[in-house]
DNA sequence: ACCGAATGAGACATCTTTGTCTCACCAGAA
DNA sequence: TTCTGGTGAGACAAAGATGTCTCATTCGGT
């Protein structure tokens, strides 16, 4: 028997998918399914057999990237140690998906579904507690609301992830940029 | 004669268009030109009237949101001053066309026709020359490059429009929030 | 070498969107 | 009132996207 063999290949193959995927109709909202296949280097039976249509393909991209999101999430412990601390490990940790965290906040035609909107609102609980927890330790200003901190930090990840798909700055310095400005700010310590 | 009046109320209608189209399309950017006309209120006919196609009302949402954005730079006076107020400047000026802002940033389906990629360049270097100004005066710390924050401002403020239009800021916080935020970070000054 | 599963290529009908057109209607100016 | 330019509603063909199907081919395991 093979089906492990089997199994595990398909889901590499479908995860594959799913990023190209959500790196084209970030940039492309509008891509065909025939778009989708080329940038995926499938032809468009092969995506046909792997998602039942245009709406399942979108349905599974957000599942995984809400799924690979509270991943990072856990991974990033952010219920641990000093908050500052905890937002360096979040960036680090929301890095390898920010393409999908870019398409997802993008795409809110999904939200009409009300269906996932819970899961969202989950990851949106978690970081706003993680920015309150630091407010409340003393590390964190008090004079911006968490949830606009938590809209921030969705909007500094996503200019960062366009900003260094298109080339304008090194991945490398993903995640010190994101990190020293959402902390730090452009204004320089006096 | 009625050729001014005619031409004001259709010019009005031109733009109230543009604007209900950019807030639409920001949302849902496959939204089909009958959507884009009920959303503005108007018959497809009409709309089709205004504007000869689909590329068209995207040209056209192009030209005006980068129009637009000129002006609230040139309102700004990014060269006036110490350049910290020059972002506060900016930000203020900039709140209005926010929407467009939004829907400009991440229509990059446009950017194939390389032709308005000028106009867009040329906002990001009047914007990354105000942050390397900031630098150079030592206003601004120098860790961060100018093309970064840049990219970072745009997100930032697509961000809070997305939030605001969303009611989960209040707008009159818009301003505040961003300019704060993008200054001096989440962490209390010591 | 053989076999089976999955793929790519392409044909096909169907549905949606687009763009154009016509016609009745309404509001403002003469 | 009468005329006129703009509008909304709807019909219509054309173009594009989608979803399904078939068939030849390729790749991996036996």
């Amino acid at each position: 028997m093979s089906h492990s063999v089997y199994g595990r290949l398909m889901a590499v193959d479908r995860e594959q998918i799913l990023r190209s995927a959500a790196a084209l109709l970030t940039r492309k909202s509008t891509a065909t399914m025939d778009e989708v296949a080329k940038a995926a280097g499938i032809s468009r039976a092969t995506l046909h057999r792997q998602f039942a249509g245009r709406d399942a393909l979108i349905k599974a991209l957000e599942a995984l990237g809400l799924t690979q999101l509270e991943a990072a999430l856990d991974a990033a412990r952010l219920d641990e140690g000093e908050a500052t601390g905890a937002v360096r490990r979040l960036v680090a940790e929301v890095e390898p998906v920010a393409g999908f965290l870019a398409f997802l906040v993008t795409e809110n035609q999904l939200f009409e579904a009300e269906a996932m909107n819970e899961g969202w609102n989950r990851i949106d609980d978690r970081i706003s507690a993680l920015f309150r927890r630091g407010q409340e330790s003393g590390e964190f200003r008090i004079d911006l609301s968490p949830a606009w901190l938590t809209e921030a930090l969705y909007g500094l990840v996503g200019s960062g992830a366009w900003a260094v798909q298109d080339g304008r700055v090194a991945a490398k310095d993903f995640q010190f940029m994101i990190v020293e400005l959402l902390l730090g700010g452009v204004r320089r310590s006096a």
